[in-house]
DNA sequence: CGATCCCGCCACATT
DNA sequence: AATGTGGCGGGATCG
């Protein structure tokens, strides 16, 4: 807009011309010159009114690139064209020449007319907000960039923030998928619930402030931004998935942040947030470590973010003044309700579920989820079986890696919460921190083990039985990795520490800094041999974060895989719905695997559970609990006697390490264990986390026994941060019934009162009250709904724990902590046997339902850089063997 | 002079 | 090694 008026207006503006640009320009279009002269008269007028066609012709022109200079004229004049629907093709030729003059008039492109935010306009107005599910449009990196006249480097600003927000996707090297805003609302509400999580009590603490101020602000009205919710979003219902995150490089990058910068306006009360605080909150460390340069980097960075933002409609840029003056700051215009979702009631049968091809693709992709960096390729799985054939190509070397991404996002996500939670524990007391140090009995509890070890013991435990399910093994693969790998120094710690497994306990520990939650039956089983493959590599940093809601994907997948049968309930309600849930429940923790088969396990009537949300998955296995049936394999028998009593006697905190084989007997021999794992996301501190059930004895557990046991928590997850404090989870089993249990609000949250000294930094600490848990229990979409099996072994209480925690326990809230169950097929090449379809697994996300499969993408994304590509083609593939 | 933030070097990742 | 990504921060502009 600017330079459109400035085309006219100014033309005075003697700007300088620049000589460089100019010269660009001749230099491209000698012959051209020639032509016209009209210029600087005519400026005023011309065609060129088309705000967005100057633009795009000053920018050519200027772009110092230029490279084709031709091509760029060829490009951009068709741009004209369809932007200036009418201008007759003389005028365009005119334009061209105008395009000079007006160069010389206006060109110096002030640097407004560089800006990020207004390059991002353009490229946003290539695209339509909400393109039709059937169209995926793809965009090449280098074609945009030439064509808005820019260095490619500034597309990737813009995209990465884009790609936070799901808008668009990676598909492969230099592609990019669009997807509109159809999942934009999903997405927001995903990074609210994660915000609320990680950043809620932060943002209280800062904003309080915000509320004197005032904020002018200017202009911009709002553009009808977004909203909207989706129409189709099958199609790309990713947001859960969420890209964001690229595992690589470092794992902060521009998405993350830009997903922790969007959370902190949806969490915000006034809506409001001025930069300072913003880069204080992203900034890792505390506040006071942070120095100058940093902290201005960040400012820098959030500029960034803020100019695409503001581009989108999201947020405008408004003034602050506090105290001591006046400060930047933006304020959200975005939507800030996310009805949308419904929860479906769904049944409980995420087989039937009948979403919508594009959404189990979506899901599918989940299985391999290799390589972190397969971003691409999470497109074409995002399509999902069908992928968006023209995105694909690249991609197609990869074809179904699955969404690591989503796992980045996730782990950002968690990340991000352990960060805050830790300012906020230091900040709160109330939050009481243990210093591993001083109370030991995390310490205790490591055990040194492989890393390989606790992989296979993992894997087994959470993964009962899962048979075949590519899918799954990739999760546990990734898993396994993950855990055994703690790339980062803390792990260095890990090693030390190394994961260990309570022998007979079912709760495990891991070094690395994320955290996850598996619940599973143990089934033993070749994971470990997948495992240790994968686990190799194992370096993830743990930053990488972004803990997403993968499980959005992952319900549908599992949604749709499972329900083959297309009609299910509503149709289109009940696509809709899952659609609608998922995106909305993104975090859900559904289980990627694809259930396709899975009918007949599906079949099983337990559904008792209540279905409602598309948490599903968490409810799984977990809920299954109640149907008994599932126990298909195992029986579920009543393990939690059973188990109880073994774990009691094993417990042993001491031998960790041996612990692992002991769990993975013990997992064969006991069909359930429950299991939790717990990674904590956050980086480097983090040395060790720990899962504990709670069902267990207390008495087990050292630390947590006491602890726990008087909570009567059904789990316990401690993660330790490399530092002193740890972040304690415990949910307290819900004694009873889960499945009356709402979601409701934590309420049981409050019960839990942990304290954990606080020592040290800032360990999160986290409980998780059953009652929570039933809810989601029942639908468990993307296992199966039914999910027979995934109860698996656990004994009730555990699965309400599980499903507490899933659930949105209250507990979880201060973390972002993530149940993963699962199912897993055995290792690889083993058995297919029973494949079923990933019924069990679950999946628990427990911080805020937000249902990030972050856990779960860690995983993948552990194995994937693990494993070559190679190898996570062949764990995808399932674990077929060769 | 502080707020913005363009620009592009250069490291790291992927091919 | 080439190429894709993208962190990062100097320093130019803006207001």
């Amino acid at each position: 807009e600017n330079i459109f008026d400035r085309s006219r207006m100014a033309p005075k503006t003697p700007i300088k011309n620049e000589p460089v640009d100019l010269s660009k320009q001749k230099g491209c279009t000698p012959e051209r010159n020639p032509i016209t002269p009209v210029k600087l008269t005519d400026r005023p007028q011309p065609d060129p009114w088309t705000p967005t066609a100057n633009l795009k012709i000053l920018v050519s022109a200027a772009s110092p690139d230029m490279r084709d200079r031709e091509k760029k004229k060829e490009l951009f004049r068709p741009i004209e064209n369809s932007e200036q629907s009418d201008t007759p093709d003389s005028l365009q030729y005119d334009m061209v020449d105008d395009s000079t003059v007006d160069e010389f008039e206006k060109q110096r492109p002030s640097r407004k007319q560089k800006s990020l935010g207004l390059l991002c306009q353009k490229f946003l107005a290539r695209y339509p907000s909400y393109p039709l599910s059937t169209e995926k449009t793809t965009i090449s990196l280098d074609e945009v960039a030439s064509i808005l006249g820019v260095e490619r480097r500034r597309i990737y600003d813009i995209v990465n923030v884009l790609e936070s927000l799901h808008l668009v996707s990676r598909v492969a090297k230099n592609q990019y998928c669009w997807h509109g805003r159809h999942n934009l609302r999903q997405t927001l509400k995903t990074l609210q619930e994660a915000g609320e999580l990680q950043y809620g009590e932060l943002m209280t603490f800062f904003q309080h402030k915000e509320q004197d101020l005032e904020y002018k602000c200017g202009e911009r009205k709002k553009e009808t931004i977004p909203d909207t919710q989706d129409k189709s979003l099958v199609d790309f219902s990713e947001p859960d998935c969420t890209s964001a995150s690229a595992n690589s490089r470092k794992d902060k990058s521009l998405r993350i942040m830009s997903q922790k910068f969007v959370m902190l306006f949806l969490v915000s009360k006034t809506k409001i947030v001025t930069l300072d605080i913003a880069a204080k909150i992203l900034i890792e460390e505390t506040q006071d470590t942070v120095d100058h340069s940093k902290f201005k980097t960040k400012v820098r960075r959030l500029y960034d973010i803020a100019n695409v933002l503001t581009s989108l409609g999201l947020i405008k840029k408004v003034h602050v003044t506090e105290e001591r003056g006046r400060k930047p700051a933006f304020k959200w215009i975005g939507p800030v309700e996310f009805p949308v979702k419904t929860n479906e009631p769904r049944g409980n049968n995420p087989t039937s579920d009948p979403l919508p091809q594009t959404q189990r693709g979506v899901c599918a992709p989940y299985q391999i989820c290799a390589t972190r960096k397969q971003r691409f390729t999470r497109h074409a799985s995002f399509n999902g079986a069908q992928p968006c054939e023209g995105t694909r190509r690249k991609v197609s070397s990869e074809p179904n890696s699955p969404r690591q991404e989503r796992q980045d996002e996730y782990c950002s996500k968690m990340t991000d919460l352990a960060a805050v939670c830790r300012q906020k524990i230091e900040e709160d007391t109330r939050w009481v921190v243990r210093n591993p140090s001083t109370t030991s009995p995390l310490s205790l509890l490591p055990v040194p083990g492989d890393s390989d070890f606790c992989v296979n013991t993992l894997p087994q435990a959470v993964f009962p039985m899962v048979q075949a399910d590519a899918p799954n093994l990739a999760l546990l693969n990734g898993v396994s990795s993950q855990t055994l790998h703690p790339s980062t120094p803390a792990t260095s710690k890990t090693e030390n520490g190394k994961p260990t497994l309570l022998p007979s306990q079912p709760f495990l520990c891991f070094p690395s800094s994320s955290l996850f939650m598996l619940c599973g039956g143990p089934q033993e089983n070749n994971l470990r041999e997948t495992l240790p493959t994968t686990g190799e590599v194992g370096n993830r940093s743990a930053e990488a974060q972004a803990a997403v809601p993968p499980a959005a994907c992952q319900k549908r997948s599992s949604h749709k895989c499972t329900s083959p049968s297309p009609p299910v309930d509503d149709e289109e309600p009940a696509a809709k719905k899952q659609a609608m849930e998922q995106s909305d429940v993104p975090l859900s923790l559904v289980v990627p695997k694809k259930p396709s088969e899975s009918p007949k396990a599906e079949s099983i009537p337990g559904s008792g559970c209540t279905p409602d949300e598309p948490l599903e998955a968490f409810h799984l296995d977990l809920t299954s609990p109640a149907a008994p049936e599932a126990a298909n394999k195992e029986s579920t028998k009543p393990l939690d006697s059973q188990e109880q009593e073994k774990w009691s006697q094993n417990k042993d905190p001491n031998e960790p390490s041996p612990g692992e084989e002991h769990i993975s007997k013990e997992n064969a021999n006991q069909p359930f264990r429950p299991q939790y794992l717990y990674v904590q996301p956050t980086a480097g501190l983090s040395s060790f986390n720990f899962l504990f059930s709670a069902n267990q004895t207390p008495g087990a557990i050292s630390l947590a026994a006491s602890q726990l046991p008087s909570l009567s928590l059904p789990c316990v997850v401690v993660p330790s941060a490399a530092l002193a404090s740890f972040p304690v989870v415990c949910s307290p089993t819900v004694t009873s019934p889960l499945s009356p249990i709402p979601d409701g609000p934590f309420s049981a949250a409050t019960s839990m009162n942990f304290s954990v000294s606080s020592l040290a930094s800032t360990a999160p600490v986290f409980i998780g009250t059953t009652a929570v848990v039933t809810p989601k229990i029942s639908p468990t979409p993307s296992v199966d709904p039914q999910q027979p099996h995934p109860p698996l072994h656990l004994s009730p209480v555990l699965a309400r724990s599980c499903g507490a925690l899933k659930l949105d326990s209250p507990v979880c809230m201060g973390h972002p902590v993530t149940l993963l169950k699962l199912q897993q097929p055995s290792s690889t090449p083993l058995t297919p046997k029973s494949i079923r379809p990933a019924r069990h697994e679950a999946f628990f996300k427990t911080p805020g339902s937000l249902g990030d499969p972050v856990a779960w993408k860690k995983n993948e994304g552990n194995q994937t850089r693990n494993a070559s590509s190679v190898q996570r083609r062949l764990e995808i593939s399932s674990t077929s063997p060769d």
